[in-house]
DNA sequence: TTATATCAATCAATCGTTTGATTAAGTTTG
DNA sequence: CAAACTTAATCAAACGATTGATTGATATAA
């Protein structure tokens, strides 16, 4: 029963993503999280040690997942830095839909500004991206297809950004955008092809010389 | 002694927007937000109501300061769209520094998602300011200083997006930028220029023909 | 049997809030 | 002026409710 067990505690942990995603790790009790689950609430305890343990195990899972996606990309040298700038909107608008609850969670915590293991271990997965867009940008310059008095930070903080402010302020975002940006449907089909357009087109025009 | 109350009242919601800012409305207790204000816990009831109250208070205070700030620029026809947009930027780049804790903690509380009367208020509030930036955009557009193909939802949300980004994120951004994003001095030496140049140079290139 | 899984019941701690007493400050009255 | 009254401000203490966590019993499966 091994998988009924693991099963079981990716559901939890399904959930417990969700539930802290919209109510904040202080407002999402435990009580709501295992009910919300269908199980008892000593589970929660006895899988995962306490409330915090389990929303540990949120972040642990999904770290690694996170690993390697954006890798060796920089370190690629049969294509231009702009090719790569293009490939890496891509592959980060196609993860704007996915994972949208961790995302919010994600940034939900780094917003927190806390000085905890948790939040050093995620600054640094996060940073693993950054560097190598950076890396990207430098080369850009370096081989003279972008400007050289680009910004580098505030290009990084543009992109990171801009798909912050539309995933996690839905209330705003979406009379803003016409669409439901609640609506996995619409992402799909609406909000990633455009995300992806405009910031290839964004990028493009402030980059190039 | 009219003053003093007023006085108190004002100092007790500068404790507690910081204190909520930085621990969210739950992780916040009456306690904590008290013991730091030095008053007695039975003050925030006496003056606010409630918890929820207190809340609320903050942001009707903040809330008549943050009208026609930025009115009345879209409706002037002697400069162009681009010259306004420069205004907005400057603008919105002057209010980055000013109220960093409660720009975190209204973007804290539309990231909720919450149907409550205040999240509507709150939308309404910002969607004002957006109106204006939009109107700008479309007069751009209009009489050809802009691009036709412009995505207006999008500009908007990269410009809201980055700032929030910068000072929602002070552990991503503080290392990106290469300076304390929480030092006063540093905001308004380095961060400030840094947002409006940037910001300036990433449209100018988007939006101009 | 042994080990794991699940449950209702309960724990101490903390939460937001209320209370009743006390102090401070004005206002009225004699 | 001063004594009496009124109101607002402040406080320590306690309230009931909810929190995260634990218990010991029970069920299940190897």
């Amino acid at each position: 029963m091994d998988k009924e067990k693991i099963d079981k505690k990716d559901h939890i942990l399904d959930v417990a993503e969700r539930v802290f995603s919209e109510k904040g790790f202080d407002g999402a009790s435990t009580r709501l999280i295992s009910g919300e689950a269908g199980v008892n609430m000593a589970m929660l305890n006895y899988y995962f040690g306490s409330k915090e343990g389990l929303f540990l195990a949120i972040f642990e899972r999904k770290i690694s997942s996170f690993q390697d996606i954006l890798q060796n990309l920089g370190n690629d040298d049969s294509i231009g830095a702009w090719n790569k700038m293009e490939k890496y909107i891509e592959m980060y608008g196609e993860k704007v839909v996915n994972n949208n609850c961790f995302q919010k969670l994600l940034y939900q915590e780094m917003s927190m500004n806390r000085s905890t293991d948790l939040s050093y271990k995620l600054r640094d997965m996060l940073m693993k991206s950054i560097t190598e867009l950076d890396k990207i940008l430098r080369e850009g310059i370096a081989n003279g297809e972008f400007k050289k008095d680009i910004d580098i930070p505030m290009v990084i903080a543009a992109l990171y950004g801009t798909k912050n402010y539309i995933i996690n302020t839905p209330m705003m975002s979406s009379p803003l955008l016409g669409y439901d940006i609640n609506d996995d449907n619409m992402i799909e089909t609406r909000l990633k092809p455009q995300i992806k357009s405009f910031m290839k087109n964004l990028l493009k025009s402030y980059l190039h010389n």
